[in-house]
DNA sequence: TTGTACGCGTTATCAT
DNA sequence: ATGATAACGCGTACAA
């Protein structure tokens, strides 16, 4: 592989004179740029980004971490980020943390000795602490974090209590009383973010707080199928069921579609996320809404904001909407 | 930040046995190694990736370029070569080039002047030419390729043949004779290659090819839709449709399920793939399981071979098996 | 076993 | 506008 040396001895000039040229700096004359770039294709140069850095301090790489890319709901985020990066001529790391504090340390300390630019870490797992000591060595995006997060960082969320409140309307509009919910993992912030909005509407409706209509199940599709096969076989089951996420409303149907039970007629489910395929089962899913590519986009905006050291030392926070999206599974009660 | 020299000046031992402690070497006195490690710490020092690969021409990074990690075919994939390369302590850069050449072009570029130790190339869009003079450049391991491809490659393809075979002889043990096909989009090799032997395996029962029974779709679960719709609404409707991948047949299912025809009892329909959700909707999707997580471990696995130079200069090529799953959606004609 | 000097490819700073 | 040269942080000979 040929160096700026090669070519600068190819095309008769100095080193500077083909870094200026290979940084579209305009102090060159339109002479040497031509042969500079004429050079660089007879000698076959590649650019090399790693001694550039050893200089510059900046990769141009960011690192994005998620849960697991087999969950649907991250495909979309993550292509966001990557279509924002692009336009930012950045290139993304992978990493999949599965929710797993040492995972997600054992990328962190690798994204940053390859001198990542920047880091969007979505639901961390680690303290405090060490977020404040990660934020100061790189610029860094949180997503999907608690409310109380300090104003150091730079956060987007979306505004689950929004989702749930939409969710409920709908729900008690359609006269359902008898709601049940099928909650997240109730480590994630979020997840007890949902459950706490379900139960506070509840109240505000008047209905009654049941606690056996209440299941925790982690998010796939079959801790849906199974809660409602347990809540269906209740001496009064519920008239209608909202899930934290889409796949356990999902799984959810399939249970009670398999039971004989129609819906909406004799059941109604209520979604949450609209992943792909909720608009594609039969009967396609309500639910909300969650704008999973725009959280890309802003996460990796943020970064570049961040990464340009535009927001001084207070952080931003930015928290996007949810919305409602009306299809077959929810009906009267 | 700080460097190994610092750790050195503050162990009072020399940079290159920093450098041997960091990178394991065993002939470093235990003494030393404690005094070095607890250094690190106390400097805090960050060890600078880009740097070590000015000297050792290898960055532990790697590009994966599929078309998009939104299509519900690559997030398992994606998960297979990063669980591999995690393994390998590798850190993979995702690239979405959407089939489009001049964005394969542009992260190709991009990787190899960032130092990828290797690329993992899915469904390459480039000429023959172009990808050869990228196989002398990095490691390289093409999948979905070509039959055709030159031996000088390394490749991974699941047999697409016997998967459609796998159908057929499915649907004609259901007494099936009248079998439409809805292929994906003609430019890609394995689409091709699918309906191809869709048409020879109606030859070899004996059945009548009919042009009206072929609907070219482009994968999207919608133009699954319109297929079905489309081919429902013939004089001589099919019994069975068999699609070139699960999002279409999904979407045949929806709009067969619309129209008040019932699966599998008046219609059967057979996807391809196996995707998460095939198992979830309803009826539950009878498809041809492709390996997915395992092309992505087997792609990881081979481009560390190939890194190793291990296949010395001869190309390697793996065809991984396809596999019935019988679910609910085909039934006897 | 440990220390030293040099090279990796690029950019920044000077001086010209 | 251009050229020369010193950094950047690490690995690796080779010498001690």
């Amino acid at each position: 592989m040929s160096t700026i040396k090669d070519v600068a001895r190819e095309a008769g000039v100095s080193l500077g004179t083909v870094s200026n040229v290979l940084n579209g700096k305009p102090n060159v004359k339109k002479e040497n740029k031509e042969k500079v770039q004429k050079a660089i294709r007879k000698v076959g140069f590649q650019y090399n980004m790693a001694a550039s850095f050893l200089r510059t301090k900046t990769s141009k790489n960011i690192g994005l971490i998620i849960p697991s890319i087999t969950n649907p709901y991250y495909p979309e985020l993550a292509r966001g980020v990557s279509d924002s990066a692009r336009i930012a001529s950045l290139t993304v790391f992978l990493c999949n943390d599965d929710r797993d504090v040492s995972k997600e340390h054992r990328y962190v300390d690798e994204l940053l000795s390859k001198g990542v630019d920047g880091i969007i870490l979505v639901k961390p797992q680690m303290n405090l602490t060490e977020l404040q000591e990660l934020n100061r060595h790189t610029a860094l995006v949180l997503v999907d974090v608690g409310e109380d997060i300090g104003t150091e960082f730079h956060v987007i969320n979306v505004c689950d209590e929004q989702g749930i409140i939409q969710g409920m309307t709908l729900l008690r509009q359609y006269g359902h009383k008898k709601i049940a919910f099928v909650s997240g993992l109730l480590e994630s912030y979020s997840s007890k973010c949902r459950v706490q909005t379900y139960r506070r509407c509840l109240a505000d409706y008047g209905f009654d707080y049941r606690p056996e209509y209440v299941i925790s199940g982690n998010y796939d599709w079959q801790s849906g199928y199974t809660a409602a096969r347990q809540l269906m076989q209740l001496d009064d089951p519920p008239t209608a069921i909202f899930t934290s996420n889409d796949l356990m409303a999902l799984g959810a149907i399939k249970s009670t579609l398999e039971k004989g039970i129609r819906i909406p007629e004799e059941l109604s489910i209520l979604g949450f996320d609209d992943i792909d395929m909720s608009n594609l089962c039969t009967p396609a899913l309500t639910t909300i809404h969650q704008p999973k590519y725009e959280i890309g986009i802003e996460s990796m905006n943020m970064l570049l904001a961040c990464m340009n050291g535009e927001t001084p030392k207070n952080g931003m926070k930015t928290i996007l909407e949810t919305r409602l999206v009306f299809r077959d599974s929810v009906g009267y009660a």
